[in-house]
DNA sequence: CGCGGAACTTAGGATGCTATAG
DNA sequence: CTATAGCATCCTAAGTTCCGCG
């Protein structure tokens, strides 16, 4: 039963005449797999829900176990798990997004703890007792101190700025200069915590652990649309000083504390609501089943709207997950009808068609982002592709025997740099010369073009396009591409996981996930290099007493030395795989050092090729995504077979 | 049609937990 | 049994795209 149902996926996924009732199928085709009972429109979310949960896991265990072993006890489960309850119900339209949707709302940040009074803050050398909002502000301070960012101008200044904001009048005018306050008591204190929180008995912290688990159960799921769904982010961010990345002209400044009275609450009209903590009012509820949110509150930093949403694993995510791949499969059938037309738009009389053709071209071969326009002062200065300046491009005639070659080097998302040497089609740098003639370096690059320009046009070519899915069907194209070339069916387990992870790796580099080297990178290195010299010289006493186990039998030619030669033989053998192992180690972690894999395969490689390696190459799905993965990518475990590509 | 706000995805670093070496 | 490395998870910032309004 459980193989006619995928095969019904398949039949689906290749029929796409009208996209928009074929999205409408993808969803009910998916949702349907999710639901766990008929009936009831609300459940006790704290009592019945969990057995329920508990049904869930066992079918879906029992599902991927049918698939994989055929192991007939686990048949039952599986069926009730298939059976096409409500198959009809979650084909939602217009944007709704659910019809049902009860939680407990947010959990609130703990409130201030005041120091212990031994614990002093000291203004020009002198004690000074602060009020408590203001003592507030100045931990957060304190917490920071090791950290490079407290030295920063701008960093000083807007902490010293807000936290004046905080200070009775009395403390206000005497504390009028931050170079004269003392917080390395308060420091001292955290520090003193942190280590005895880590000193704790394991009684003490089986207790923290034991209350954190309560408040997830209580608060950490939800109930949307007869399915318990797991919470992303079910507690509010704690009050503390903004750390924006890169050069954030905002770094320092405070991020205040979230109350009730700034809550949004989204759920359904006939869910039991849910209450704000005592003599507190929530600042709205509202009944919107068009978005995903359950909660939202406004940011004071920036003025952003911040939302609790679901967890990966749940449907609505899952479900979105599945269907931007889906688009990025769809580009793969116009890909080259589109390269074609931007290479002839090259050569357009209109410079906005040639700026956006040339622009396309680079997030095409480049994977760059789209660049939407920024607002001055209010972020870090970094780009994408529409947005690049004349400052982040140097062109080359000629260089290291190359012709055309485009130096960029920018900031782009997170102040990650991008550098990057590429050699270009000699219209797409004639181009860039003709774009480039008569500005300055601050001057835009494409000045007749932005992300919404571009976008409509995407729109244009292809149902459903956008800039960023070239970046999804470049990054899964390649790893499907990678790893059809450099697995090889001979090698063993470890070896294929590298070859995997090689290719992982060539993903990465395109879209330029980038890590600082981790701290312990060298060391960390070197002991695997000790190991690697102790495993050789294992390996050489194993051969060593292999040939005289040898020699010895050739004497006595008796069974006992025979069986002693066998033993010696497999023992060597040993260890050479564990050796081989390490290597394989070795090279992987080498080659990693600045790379982050984790970003590429959570968001851009089509979950179904890797599943689809794994099960071709008979390796275990455990060792490529771990468990938050596979919980995340369960509608393509669920899915995938050893034949899907991209 | 352009703009700003809302909604949602993508991102790297910090922190916590656990397996394993010593 | 303890220290630590390495991985998982948490955290929330920083992007993209959508959407509605004037």
């Amino acid at each position: 039963d459980s193989h006619k149902h995928k095969d019904k996926y398949k039949d689906k996924e290749h029929k796409h005449k009208d996209h928009k009732k074929d999205k409408e199928r993808e969803k009910s085709k998916y949702s349907n797999r999710y639901d766990v009972t008929a009936d009831s429109s609300s459940f006790d979310l704290f009592g019945d829900m969990v057995q329920i949960n508990n049904v869930l896991v066992l079918a879906l265990c029992g599902a991927i176990l049918v698939a994989c072993v055929g192991m007939l006890v686990y048949i039952l489960p599986s069926l009730c798990f298939f059976m096409p309850f409500r198959w009809e119900e979650e084909r939602y339209t217009d944007g709704v997004k659910w019809k049902f949707l009860e939680h407990k709302g947010p959990v609130f940040a703990p409130p201030y703890d005041p120091l212990p009074s031994n614990v002093k803050f000291y203004y020009d050398g002198k004690h000074m007792k602060l009020s408590s909002t203001a003592e507030e502000v100045a931990t957060f301070f304190a917490k920071m101190l090791d950290h490079e960012y407290t030295t920063k101008e701008v960093f000083r200044k807007n902490f010293y700025k807000d936290w004046r904001k905080e200070m009775t009048s009395e403390e206000k005018s005497k504390i009028t200069d931050l170079n004269k306050c003392d917080f390395s008591e308060m420091s001292e204190y955290f520090k003193a915590q942190s280590e005895a929180r880590k000193a704790m008995t394991k009684e003490d912290k089986q207790k923290i652990k034991e209350e954190n688990e309560r408040i997830l159960q209580e608060y950490g799921f939800c109930i949307m649309d007869n399915h318990k769904e797991r919470i992303a982010n079910f507690r509010i961010e704690p009050p503390g000083l903004f750390r924006g990345r890169g050069d954030h002209p905002k770094m320092g400044m405070l991020k205040r504390r979230i109350r009730s009275e700034d809550i949004i609450v989204n759920c359904s009209k006939d869910s039991k609501h849910p209450k704000p903590p005592p003599g507190t009012k929530w600042k709205e509820v509202r009944h919107d089943n068009k978005v995903t949110w359950l909660v939202s509150w406004t940011e004071n930093i920036q003025g952003s709207i911040k939302y609790i949403m679901l967890n990966p694993s749940s449907r609505i995510k899952g479900e979105k997950d599945w269907q931007k791949y889906e688009t990025a499969r769809r580009l793969k059938k116009c890909v080259e009808r589109i390269r074609a037309q931007y290479r002839d738009d090259w050569k357009s009389k209109e410079m906005r068609i040639r700026q956006r053709a040339v622009a396309l071209y680079f997030i095409d071969k480049l994977a760059l982002r789209a660049g939407n326009e920024k607002e001055e002062g209010e972020t870090a200065d970094t780009v994408g592709c529409c947005s690049l300046r004349v400052e982040h491009l140097t062109l080359h005639q000629e260089m290291g025997g190359q012709e055309y070659v485009v130096e960029f080097d920018f900031l782009g998302k997170d102040s990650i740099r991008y550098y990057n040497k590429v050699p270009v089609e000699k219209r797409v740098f004639k181009n860039l010369q003709l774009f480039m003639e008569d500005k300055e370096p601050e001057d835009d690059l494409f000045d007749r073009l932005n992300t919404s320009i571009l976008n409509k046009h995407l729109q244009e070519l292809m149902d459903g396009l956008t800039a960023k899915v070239f970046r999804t069907y470049n990054a899964s194209i390649t790893l499907q591409q990678q790893l059809n070339e450099i697995t090889n069916s001979e090698d063993n387990v470890p070896a294929k996981i590298l070859s995997y992870n090689r290719a992982n790796r060539a993903v990465a580099i395109l879209c330029n996930h980038q890590r600082a080297p981790p701290k312990t990178f060298e060391k960390s290195m070197q002991n695997l290099q000790t190991k690697i010299d102790a495993k050789k010289e294992q390996l050489a006493d194993a051969k060593r007493e292999l040939k005289s186990a040898k020699a010895d039998a050739k004497v006595r030619r008796d069974e006992k030395s025979k069986k002693a030669v066998e033993s010696k033989k497999k023992a060597v053998q040993r260890i050479e795989e564990q050796l081989m192992k390490l290597e394989v180690q070795a090279t992987d972690r080498e080659e990693n050092k600045q790379i982050a894999l984790g970003t590429s395969k959570l968001n851009y490689l089509d979950p179904r090729i890797s599943i689809a390696w794994c099960k071709k190459f008979g390796i275990q799905i455990e060792k490529i995504y771990n468990k938050t993965q596979r919980e995340k990518f369960a509608w393509a475990i669920d899915m995938a077979g050893k034949d899907f590509q991209f």
